[in-house]
Order: C-alpha cells, then structure tokens, then sequence
RNA sequence: GGAAGCAUAGCUCAGCUGGGAGAGCACCUGCCUUACAAGCAGGGGGUCACAGGUUCGAGCCCUGUUGUUUCCACCA
C-alpha cells in the first residue's frame, strides 16, 4: 500500500492541513478511476450530467454551489453501490465567449472583419484549448467526482452531430422555419437574442407627447411615446375602434413631424383608450406589438436602425447618428416644429441584452426560429404527469407560467462561434435546403450553394446535453443505459434557458423526459445580500477559499443551514466554522488512532458492551437512518446537521470522553472493545460525512484499520439491528444530563474545576445497575475524585450540594463551599420551574377536548412527563426542608 | 399587471406530514484537563412581522394587512 495509507497517528499533526492532502486526493482517486463508470447490467444506473460551464468562465461562487450539490448526490449514490456517472464537459458559449474574443482582439487592434470568419475561428478554438481546461481544472479543485474520461465539449463532433440532426429533423417536421419576424436586437453584439435572453432593467426615462397634424392641418391626434427616434420608422397611427373621439379620423391620414411622410390613422383593438390619448405610433419595424398590429392592419415595415445601433439611410438627415443621439436632436426637431406638446417623466422597464446590458433595439430581421408549441406541450404534459418532479416543488409553476406563455425562439444568431446553421441556398435560383451535409449543387437548377452564415442559440446544443453526450444520436449502449438520466441539480435561474429545452428536446429527440428530479438550488449572494458582481467587487474566489481554508469547508458552508432552492448569503465566518469541524474531525481521528496501538482491534463482542458503547452504537444507527433519509428527501442541509451534531456532540463531546477510561486502564479486552467501537463509529461517520466533505473523510478513513484503500468506493452505512438499545440509550440520556446537571451546579457553587469532590449518587432499584455501570464517567465528565452509588442517603453529609434528576440525584459534600442561603434560592428557583411545568401538564391533561382528541401517544408522553415532574418536586420539596432546618 | 418566496435570538439562518422554540457566529463566566484554545465546561438572550380564523393544541394550516426579495408580463 502506497504512503498515504499508513495507519497511526505518527504521521498527523496537531491541526489538519488541507492544502497538504486536497491535491495529493484528488489526484489518487482520478489515476486510479475511482469516479469511472460503464454500463453494468448488474446494477441500476445513478446518472447526472452537469450543467456545462461555459468556456469562458472562471470558477466563482455558484458554480462551487452547483458542482457540490451534485457531487454530494454522486457520492452519496456511488456509496450506495449504484452504478453512477457524473458526466462532466463544457459549454461553447457562443455569444459569450464571441465577445471575449473580439475584446481580446479589439486590444490587439483587429476585428471581426479583418481577419474573417476562418481566422476567427481558428482563434476561438485556441481559445477553447487555453481556458476550457482551466475551469475543469477549477472544478477538481471542489473535489468533484466526475467521470472525467467521459468529458464532453457542445461543440465536439457528436455534440456537432446531434445539433445537425434534430435541426434538420425538426425542419422536415415543420417546426424550425425561418421568416422575417421582429426579434430583440442587441446592438452592441449585433445579433439577434431571444426572448429568454432579454432582461428588463427600471429605467427613468420621458414620454413624449407628439402632436401629428393632419396634411391641411384640419385636424390633428397626439400620440405619447418613450422613443421618439422610432418616430423616423413610423408607418401609421393606431387608435382603438370603439375610440368616439377619433371616430371620424380613421382611415384619414396625418403627415409625420419633421420628416414629412403622410401616414394612415387605423383602428386596432390592441390600443387601450385609457392610457395617454388613446392613439399610439405605429412603427411595426421596431416594436413587437406595432410589429403585430400592422401585420392585422397591414401597414409597410420601415426599418430605419442599422445592426450596430446606429440611423440608416432611410433616416434622411438622422443618418450615421446612434439611435441616443437620434433621439436628442429629434426632440429638438420635434420642438423647432412646434409639435413637441409636452414632456412628461416616465420611468419604465427598458429590455437590455442579459450578456451585455446594452439596450435592446426590437427589429424586424430574418431569422430562424423553432415553432415551440409542438414541443412544449409534451414537456408540459411530462411535468403534470409527474414523470418529471421539481425539488423544491413550488418551481413547477414557474415551469408551467413559462412554458404556458412560451412563444417562438429564435434560435439563429449573427455570431461566428457556435453550431453554424444547416441550412443552404442557392446562388442562383434562392432555394433553400436543410441538410446535414451541403449538397453540391442546388437540387432544382444546379447552381452553386451557400451555406446560411448564422450560428445557432447556444441553449440549443445545450439542450441536447443530456443525451448528446450519451452518444446519441448513434444507438450506444450509453444511451441506452443512462437514458434517462436521474437528478438534473442546478441554479433556479436556468429553468427556462436550459431544463425546459432539455425537457422540450429530450421528449422529442428520445421520446423520453431527460431526467426525472430537477433539483434545484438558489444563487449565492454576498454578506449583505447582493448579487455578487464584478462591478461591486464584491464577488468571493472559490478558489481563494480553497487556498486558505481547504475546499471541504468550503462545501461545508455552501450546504449547511440553507434549505433547498432559497439565495444563501456568503459569510467567512461559516466557512472558518466549517474548518474547526474540520479540525475537531482530524483531532477526533488523531485520538483514536493515538490509541489504537499497533493492531486492528477486530469486530466488536458485542457480549462486553457497556453501557456508553451501547448508547453510542444506538445513536449512530439513528443518524444513519435520519441522515439517509434527508439525502433521499434533497434535505442536504438537515442532512449534514444531523452528522455534524452526531460527530461533535456525541461521539466527540460524549463518547470519546467516555472511551478514556477504559482506554487509558489495564484491562486489555476491554481496551480493545473500546477500540473497536471507536474504529466502527468513527469510520461509519466518516462515511457519513463523505458526500460533503470528501477530503478529509477519504484522508482519515484510509488511515483506519480494515478499511480499504478509499472510501470513494465504501459502501454506505445501514443501520445495525444488533446496535438497537432504546433503553440502555434513554437511561444514558439520563446520565447525561444528571452529569450537565452537575456541572451546572458545581459552575454556579463556583467550584474550581480542579476541585475533585467524592460524588454520592442515590438511583432506585430500576436504575442503581446502570448508574453503576456509568459511575466511572462522573470521574472524568462531572469532576468526581471518587463515586459511590447507593440506594439510600446513608452516610452522606446533610449539607452536601445536592443535585436532583430523573435517573438518580447526585450529593457532593463540599461544607466549606456551599453557601446554604445560595444553595436554597436555587433549589427554590429549579422547584418554580418544575412548578410550572406540572401546572402545565395538568391543564393538557384535564382538558377534556385534548383527552378525547390527541392521540394516544401524545396523551401517554404527557403522563409520563407530569409523572416525572411530579416525583422531581416532592425530591426538592424534601431537600428544601432539610436544608432550611 | 400576474406569480412566488421570505419576515424566528444581536447577526446569518434551520425548524420534515400541527403536540413543550434550535444551530453557527457574537456575547458573559470559568478552564492552557496528555485528541483538539480552530478547544472544553457553564450561562444570558426569542409575544416565531401584525390581525383574525380553523383546532383539544398553531412558528407550522386558512384569510387579510404591512414590510421585503425575486421571477414573469412589458400600456405606447
């Protein structure tokens, strides 16, 4: 066995490092193909592909969020000895990583134009090699357990392949068609996005009030508009039909201000009377709802913006200006004309590009575009079906709200980088084919073709993710295998760019739902509860994280203390907390492996338990049960709470307190038994904790003795029907607190912990065997030089600081400490409390509508509690009157 | 305009199908006890936003109010 593996304590200092085992980890566990799968007929699949990043990324917040909600699940699966893929790759990013591009190389000078597309290309590739490995890089760092021979890039050639077939498909099919239709225009990047891609942003702006007359200035009709530039593009004014006030205008014309054009006023129901004048512009080139009413009123398009956000030729004297400038001087036109008639303050919602934050110009363009209804409703019908469940559950609506309202998508873009557009036309006669392949002429005259020089939305090639990177659309046994794929783990924000696409193409290209959870998380936002963005500054490096403080703890705080789907706040301080568990785990293991000795301690004989080991193996099958079944639920956070608590409160905090004694005594059988439990708890823990902190766990158990060369491949604990001690386990519960009620006392009586006292302690017949069993722990636990257990208060001095419980009451003789005034108010004080509580539990009991409708069970604990409140009371009344003679 | 989430200790947040309010951090007191001071022991601190309702019983379920965040829509 190779170096690490060495067992014993020898070899670990005093705190854990991260930094010295994280790499050295992760290293083992990829060179000896532990995160590898392949089909294996003799076990279920467990599949999860990740959602790509994009090549251009650099590793920040939420992608550490991403990738370890998804290892957890992974490892958590593997443990459980399915067979798991987690199957990783990247994303292409076409207008992303475009942009960076032409940024690199607006610095060198050069566009887009100067080198051509070949060039371009060339360039994107590289930089594909030189950053698309760099964030797969990053994302080991997490500690992520992907199948990295299976890795995966939208744009390698069966991801290319899958793209050409279900484009050419869906055409054939008649739902990808290309038309002139208005689309959301981003200047900046000069292209088309969709829908999804537009974000809206408050912004103050004015409504200008624009007075047209009439060509002899017989009439006239004001219209209010945000964008008086749109004004050059204006082809009509619309006016609603039930409108009395214009009835007799309609179908008349009015001349455009300043520019000169006679136009037509229509009527269309989709004007609201209310709403300003009750008359809008129409300009169907630049607004999708002018786009509409003129198709319904037939009114000519007139485009009057260039792709680069600039005024065309048909602008006149506007020409060359940007459509800000435009819009500036024609206000002032507007205004010389006399037809500006007022100006009014307005704020409203202004769509901007999400890549880019430019201002969306709607423009009338060709485009392609997938006819989504025939796809949605499958995808809708798969989630109402439940064949699809979303975790948490309230995002089905989301789901629904979107998919319900889905309209069209463009899916063309007038970018370089990406899945070039199938599509070819001929030079000569215009036809159009859609094909995988470019024919070499043009099936009707023979001309020469052209392929279409447009890309396609990179959320299309996405969408094909789950089963692209399965092999399809070759028939492998991959695909078969893995398809469906189980839990889809990713940020809310994607569940309209990229789930509902998967679901809509999954359905469509495989015929089945491409997973079947989608579990989803929220976004990590800063201290203060703001995004984080690179112009706040205020982002937080994983990476950093990592250097400082190691990536388990990283994780740690990334899960803990958020439910599913909710924004988490990034705090430090939680990571550093993380990292003292970190620490109290390595001390714990350090402990246990100091005393081991040189041998494996074997099984347990669980004929020499007593009754701490009972306890301890009792709560362990506890956690696991509890445990398993918050992974099971996508609680992740209740989850590590319970083995958190588990490790720090009791094995740590309890057990290993507990195991000193018997540790550091001569009687070897029992040495040994105790070592074995602490082998046994420990290891399972370090299962236990694996799927969130994988580092450190793999570190500690491959030191353990029997326990393999990692605990990637370990199987997951179950619970133990020979560790099942429900009543050894609430007797111990009772020690412990008469212990914590011990110390209690002795802290208020301010005894010096050093102070060692002989403790009496006075147990009924039912549990004087058990106390016995545990009086070695008030030793170590609650300060006692020497403990007697008895049955009666015999030989025990009357002033003794006396402490009361349910298992047995403790007396310490410390006359010189005890302060009888002091020792009465708190006696007095504890007697209100129990008071109280039995005044509490009488009037539940004699509530005649909880007797007759509480369940049994409730009403039986009820008894028990008031029983035991009552015999702690008549206990205090006893020692109150002893004390006060 | 529509929808959803959140409102619990000083701070950040848990709290599963309703049965005596929790964690971490912070704070106070005492401990360098041979796994761990990144630690140990003890302690203080909450009308669970507000108002109604359902129930034997509500932080949890229902209705409304207020505050807050987010998503969708985009009436010019």
């Amino acid at each position: 066995m190779c170096e690490q593996h060495k067992t014993g304590a020898e070899t670990m200092p005093k705190t854990y490092d991260p930094s010295t085992v994280e790499d050295r980890i992760y290293k083992k566990w990829e060179e000896n193909g532990y995160f590898r799968s392949s089909p294996n007929p003799d076990r279920e699949p467990y599949t999860v592909v990740i959602p790509p990043p994009n090549i251009t990324a650099q590793l920040h917040i939420g992608h550490a969020l991403d990738e370890t909600m998804q290892d957890i699940l992974v490892r958590y699966k593997r443990m459980q000895g399915y067979e798991t893929l987690w199957l990783p790759g990247t994303d292409h990013a076409s207008i992303a990583t475009e942009v960076k591009i032409v940024e690199r190389m607006a610095k060198e000078g050069v566009t887009k134009k100067d080198i051509g597309r070949e060039e371009f290309l060339k360039r994107a590739w590289a930089w594909k090699e030189e950053f698309g490995g760099r964030i797969v890089s990053q994302i080991r760092k997490l500690g992520s357990s992907c199948d990295w021979d299976r890795e995966r890039f939208t744009m390698d050639e069966g991801c290319s392949k899958a793209v050409l077939k279900v484009f050419v498909d869906l055409y054939n099919k008649g739902l990808i068609y290309r038309g002139d239709r208005i689309v959301n225009w981003c200047p900046c990047c000069k292209t088309a996005i969709s829908n999804a891609e537009v974000e809206f942003e408050e912004q103050p702006s004015n409504l200008w009030h624009v007075r047209y007359d009439s060509p002899d200035k017989s009439y006239s009709i004001t219209v209010a508009t945000t964008r008086p530039e749109t004004i050059l593009g204006d082809t009509g004014i619309a006016v609603n039909p039930n409108d009395e006030r214009y009835r007799d205008i309609v179908g008349k014309t009015v001349v455009v201000p300043v520019v000169g054009r006679e136009i037509p006023i229509v009527a269309d129901e989709y004007v609201e009377m209310d709403f300003g004048t009750g008359a809008v512009k129409i300009t169907p080139s630049h607004d999708p709802n002018d786009f509409e009413v003129g198709i319904r009123t037939g009114l000519p398009r007139m485009c009057v913006f260039t792709e680069d956000g600039h005024i065309n030729e048909l602008g006149g004297k506007y020409c060359g200006l940007t459509t800000q400038e435009c819009r500036r001087v024609f206000v002032e036109d507007l205004k010389a004309a006399g037809n500006l008639v007022k100006i009014e303050p307005y704020t409203h919602n202004v769509g901007t590009c999400y890549r880019c934050h430019t201002t969306i110009e709607p423009m009338v363009s060709k485009q392609w575009f997938v006819a989504i209804k025939d796809l949605a409703e499958p995808a809708i019908k798969a989630v109402e079906e439940g064949r699809i469940k979303f975790v948490p559950e309230r995002f089905t609506q989301t789901y629904y709200n979107w998919m319900y309202n889905i309209r069209d998508w463009c899916i063309s873009r007038q970018l370089w980088w990406g899945h070039r557009i199938p599509a070819y036309y001929c030079d000569d006669c215009g036809e159009t084919v859609v094909a995988e392949t470019m024919p070499d002429k043009c099936p009707k005259c023979g001309g020469k073709m052209h392929q279409d020089e447009d890309v396609l939305d990179t959320w299309f090639s996405s969408g094909l993710w789950p089963f692209s990177t399965l092999g399809w659309p070759e028939k492998t046994p991959e695909l078969k295998y893995y398809y469906p794929t189980s839990t889809l783990s990713t940020g809310y924000d994607l569940v309209f760019f990229w789930i509902a696409r998967m679901i809509m193409f999954g359905l469509y290209a495989m015929g089945d739902v491409p997973f079947r959870t989608v579990f989803l998380h929220g976004m990590v936002r800063d201290e203060l509860g703001r995004k984080m963005s690179k112009s706040l500054g205020n982002g937080i490096d994983p990476l950093e994280v990592i250097k400082e403080y190691g990536a388990d703890p990283l994780r740690f705080a990334l899960t803990s203390g958020t439910a599913a789907g909710t924004d988490m706040r990034f705090q430090i301080k939680k990571v550093e907390a993380a990292r003292n568990f970190c620490n109290k785990v390595y001390n714990a293991s350090r402990f246990v492996m100091m005393n081991l000795g040189e041998d494996d301690p074997g099984e347990i004989d669980m004929t020499k338990l007593d009754i701490a080991d009972k306890w301890i193996l009792h709560r362990l099958n506890a956690v696991i049960e509890e445990e398993t079944s918050n992974i099971d639920a996508f609680d992740l956070n209740l989850a590590i709470e319970k083995i958190y608590s588990f490790i720090w409160s009791e094995l740590c905090d309890w057990y290993i307190e507990m195991a000193k004694p018997r540790l550091y005594g001569d009687n070897e059988e029992a040495k040994r038994n105790v070592r074995a439990i602490l082998v046994r708890v420990l290891g399972d823990s370090m299962k236990l904790l694996h799927p969130f902190m994988p580092f450190i766990t793999e570190d500690i158990y491959t030191r353990l003795p029997g326990s393999g060369e990692t605990i990637v491949l370990a199987s997951w604990p179950k619970a133990d029907a020979g560790f099942s001690f429900p009543e050894e386990a609430a007797c111990m519960d009772g020690i412990m607190e008469l212990v914590r009620a011990i110390r209690n006392v002795r802290a208020e009586m301010n005894v010096p912990p050093a102070k060692r006292a002989h403790t009496y302690i006075v147990a009924n017949e039912a549990n004087i065997a058990s106390v016995r069993e545990a009086a070695p722990y008030f030793n170590k636990l609650a300060g006692a030089s020497d403990v007697t257990v008895q049955l009666d208060k015999e030989g025990i001095a009357p002033d003794a600081v006396s402490v009361v419980s349910a298992i047995g009451d403790a007396f310490i003789p410390l006359s010189e400490l005890i302060d009888i005034e002091k020792e009465l108010m708190r006696l007095e004080k504890e007697r209100a409390r129990v008071e109280g509580e039995i005044k509490r539990s009488e009037g539940k009991l004699g509530n005649a509508g909880f007797m007759a409708k509480a369940p049994e069970k409730v009403i039986a604990e009820e008894r028990e509690k008031l029983a035991a409140s009552k015999e702690l009371m008549e206990k205090l009344i006893k020692r109150i009157e002893e004390l006060g003679r």
